[in-house]
DNA sequence: GTCGCGGTGATCGTATACAATCTTGTATTA
DNA sequence: TAATACAAGATTGTATACGATCACCGCGAC
């Protein structure tokens, strides 16, 4: 056990699932996932499920069926008798991922500002103070965490629970492709652009909204830089195509 | 073992992954994902471990991946101590997946009427045929299944391998809406919007595949009956409201 | 010096065994 | 008679053990 301390270890909760409804692997699946979007596991990383086993004493069984669940969200990548590696998406999936959200999150804000109540607001305000908080901490990994918490927010709000699912997953994996495509550049323009949207939500202008999130869509993918090729890839084999 | 022959026994293939390739467990998936896409096994339909691994002659270890790949995919429905059912998905689901259709694919029939090529139309021919040889042949559940890889097909030559994915979950849920809430009328008219789909793409006139894909959509929504609460549930506490 | 080849270690894939939980049948009692 | 408590059976949750596969590395031949 070489890593060590990337992610929470075992001695920070019981080691028990607290949560008693939820199966061990859910357990695992969320702490895994937590540490993904917060970049403390950054993207190329491998999971050994022995390593992973160890750390969140469990057995390898939970583990499995952890990673297994975070294949199909597409935050790792799962190699036959290789191994499980956080996902590095390519710059055409980042583009499709993005082309994706444009086609869902726009119209989802314009059904949220139909629907935003009070409770809305103020859960939506205390996610934006959150936000502030993290990045005037310094912690980027959080406030992308959060960033991404309140696009799902507002899928919650418009009551599309499909729909929110499938931003979910896309949220996630956007972590992973600011993780990998990232050039810093107007860090504040995010919280900006969410106060705009708040504002939007609780004034019920549905085409408001839609506009502003179109907008922030387009804002976040300039920030990326998705024009050179050969962004951070971590394995050698991938540097030179071997395998 | 006393249900049987719901679904092909193991003696109808080698009961040795014939894709080494891939692990046994998503073999395992994909029969039992094929099974419920054409109708061969209902919503409701409990799947034990034990009875799921004698069919297909594999241990409760890969059956458990596999039914945790289709809990995932929401075919299924995993209950804590209590086993896996295959999923029935309420009106207000059934609700919110095609109007999750609604969005995706009219405009991913768009970009795929821009990029059709030859070969695209050749397969999109062959699908139609199978399609009304399924219909004639009277097997409905294959004709269900053909007519849903049919959207997918037009994702895929829209090259929005995202969406495909989201588009090829939603068709999936579909397939159990259908089950539960079909109310027989016009089955003729799903291949005939699938012709008229095929005809916008060979043309790439991605407006007309739009607007053919959103009336075919709507089309199948009210070949439903998403009015009548009650609409066959299994459970007696869906029944009774209880819990 | 470089290429090919087999040994070796590590890691994953699968099967089996045991523990925990739920369901169900039965007996007892008010 | 009906309700409750208890016990037996069945099913899932988890852990462990063994076998298979692949990457890595050293050795030898060309």
């Amino acid at each position: 056990m070489t890593t060590g301390r990337l992610m929470t270890e075992a001695t920070d909760d019981t080691s028990i699932p607290q949560t008693p409804s939820l199966g061990g692997s859910a357990h695992v699946a969320e702490k895994l996932a937590l540490a993904i979007h917060e970049h403390r596991i950054l993207p190329g990383t491998k999971l050994s499920e022995d390593e992973v086993g160890e750390v969140f004493g469990v057995s390898r069984t939970v583990v499995r069926a952890a990673l297994q669940q975070l294949s199909h969200d597409q935050l790792i990548t799962l190699k036959r008798n290789r191994g499980a590696f956080v996902a590095q998406p390519s710059i055409h999936e980042a583009r499709e991922v993005f082309e994706a959200r444009a086609l869902l999150e726009p119209r989802t804000a314009r059904s949220a500002a139909e629907r935003t109540t009070a409770a809305d607001m103020v859960r939506l305000q205390t996610h934006i103070d959150a936000e502030h908080a993290a990045l005037a901490a310094g912690d980027v990994g959080r406030a992308v965490y959060l960033s991404g918490q309140f696009h799902i927010e507002i899928a919650r709000i418009a009551q599309q629970d499909t729909i929110r699912e499938f931003i979910t997953q896309l949220v996630a994996r956007s972590s992973l492709i600011i993780a990998l495509y990232w050039q810093r550049r107007s860090a504040l323009c995010e919280s900006h652009a969410h106060n705009a949207l708040m504002r939007a939500l609780v004034a019920h202008d549905g085409t408001l909204a839609e506009e502003v999130m179109q907008g922030h869509l387009l804002d976040l993918v300039s920030s990326l830089d998705l024009q050179n090729r050969a962004a951070t890839p971590r394995s050698l084999h991938e540097v030179f195509g071997t395998r």
